[in-house]
DNA sequence: TTGACATATTCCGATATAGGAATATAATAG
DNA sequence: CTATTATATTCCTATATCGGAATATGTCAA
């Protein structure tokens, strides 16, 4: 077997860097492909190839108009990332919440 | 050339559903690797291979006791994940901060 | 030292990339 | 209908997988 398709899901679509440079450098617009070509300062064919990827896992939807083709960013499907990883943000602010405790406690001694 | 390696970062490590599944069954203790197999079912290898690409990403961290291996999660190398993903959360609940508004109107509407 | 236990590593095969180059498809203008 | 513009697709190759099976390494116990 092999590694899991970077079509399977949101998690491995975004691991590519350039795909998350692509949803970047979208924002909130809707673009056509040459807009997000010229952007990107990238050949056209590869920024074609890496929005199919996109679309294919729903992060993008596309709309035809005229000769162009219009993409968007579709955040919504890269919340089962965001609604995996947060949990954990308790581990890196854990700290701070001790450290929040202990200048409580100091205070309190100056006080 | 090819794929991103999955061990060039916690992106790509967490890509595959079966490392995800490891951190989450570890949660915040300290495991040896028996325990982690006995946990998820799976046979040794394939656990001590995942780990190995968790190690080297930094997602875990490892500690020799006697001839066991003690494996604890890193969670902070997730920070890169987290702080990737989190300012895409604004389009989600921007339809429910709009919604909030629709429905103060409509209370101003119903005194 | 020998065996038993804990864990890692190697070898295998099928599969899927990502990028570059070339080309195909589609739609519009003249 | 032809040229042009906008975009997608195909063909190619080098490279990493992942899982399974077998095996190697390392450590303790008797």
């Amino acid at each position: 077997m092999a590694r899991t398709p970077t079509t399977h899901d949101p998690f491995n679509a975004v691991a590519e860097p350039k795909r998350r440079q692509v949803l970047a450098v979208m924002g909130t617009e809707e673009l056509s492909v040459n807009e997000i070509v010229e952007r990107l300062g990238w050949n056209q064919p590869s920024v074609s190839k890496h929005l199919g990827v996109l679309k294919q896992v729903g992060l993008v939807s596309e709309r035809r108009v005229g000769r162009q083709r219009m993409y968007r960013v579709n955040a919504e499907r890269l919340r089962p990332i965001f609604d995996w990883v947060t949990p954990f943000e308790q581990f890196w602010n854990e700290r701070f919440d001790r450290l929040d405790i202990v200048l409580q406690e100091m205070q309190k001694k100056d006080k």
